[in-house]
DNA sequence: CGGGCCTTTGACTGGTTTCAACTTCTGTGG
DNA sequence: CCACAGAAGTTGAAACCAGTCAAAGGCCCG
């Protein structure tokens, strides 16, 4: 299971497989049935999540009570609340996993000592940042872009699967909609 | 001038006057007028910016001919379309100066000798674009919480000067619409 | 002082939400 | 393996947020 983050690792810095085993001491293994919490709203989110197997989602709760899904995490991603994370603010949304998912968690603190202890790391979670960076940023262009038809449409044929993978309530609150409104749009289509 | 960026990094790292200069020696300064281009659609964006002093935007022109504006760079602040200076992909976005700014830009294959040859720089990059992947998150998030008028009167009161500073047109294609809505928002208010 | 860009105003339109009722699916215990 | 309850998905009507278009007014800068 490891494995799955030693080649990930791998993609973007050489390391061998003893800092390798070096390095995972700093990571602890969670095991998430579906729907658990990973993290709430309210608490600082002191770790960071490497999804080994399965699928983590974040999101708020708005004014009027409904989840905001935010954003998804699937097989090789990281997810935090990054603002939570890096300000020791308390955190403003939830992590939880979408299906039975296992993910490997580092704490802010560990994550340091790991940093100080393999400097090369630096160096992986500033791709890694730098990756998700760039992926906020087009995804914030699809949102002025596209009408919330026109990112369903995009998202499903992108991701066909995945939209296979999820129920349809999840993937409204993805798409910042109504599941009342995507059962119409996906209502036109068929005919 | 490139004491602001001394001063910056220095928020984040260690360094000494010394390895400054070295660090410096990879960047150039680029001086822009009001609206002057940095980077345009089309190219690859093989530079990051860091702003001295001024203001950029980035953009992209949607089907209907509209610039949305998606992101401002203010003074201390990074700026490069990071999913083309990741992939090599040509860009879909526009960088330009909303007045007259001073920039210190560093290029793709600089940065990876800068790195190289300071690898503390590491730490220094990790750490801004984790800061600018929260507050990405934090961005999405606000897009998904507030009707288009709740938005405009969370950033007014954030960032008053800032409103002042800019065009009301800019400032509708950075919220997400047309500015005759943001003339009816304001004429709202000042009754 | 003039021209062009920016902002305002108003009428009309349509995409999307809201609400409520109904149907279908899913999983859990008997 | 069935029954049933709760969750998820569908449908339709009414309301609303925000866009579009067109025209007029204000203001900056040459």
């Amino acid at each position: 299971m490891s494995d799955i983050l030693k080649q990930h690792i791998r993609k973007f810095i050489k390391l061998s497989d003893e800092d390798f085993a070096g390095v995972l001491a700093y990571f602890v293994a969670v095991d998430l049935d579906k729907k658990q919490n990973l993290h709430v709203e309210g608490r600082i989110c002191n770790s960071n999540s490497f999804v080994v197997k399965g699928c983590l989602r974040m999101f708020f709760v708005n004014e009027k009570g409904v989840e905001q899904t935010i954003q998804f995490a699937l097989e090789h991603w990281w997810l935090a609340d990054y603002i939570s994370f890096s300000t020791r603010q308390p955190s403003e949304f939830y992590i939880q996993a979408v299906e039975k998912s296992n993910v490997l968690t580092i704490t802010a603190e560990e994550q340091e000592k790991l940093l100080t202890t393999y400097p090369i790391m630096e160096r992986y979670f500033r791709l890694i940042h730098q990756r998700a960076h760039a992926a906020a940023q087009f995804r914030i262009k699809t949102l002025y872009n596209f009408s919330r038809e026109q990112m369903y449409h995009q998202f499903a044929s992108n991701y066909p699967d995945f939209v296979q993978r999820i129920p349809q309530y999840l993937l409204a609150s993805f798409l910042g909609f109504t599941p009342e409104y995507l059962s119409e749009i996906r209502s036109k289509r068929i005919s």
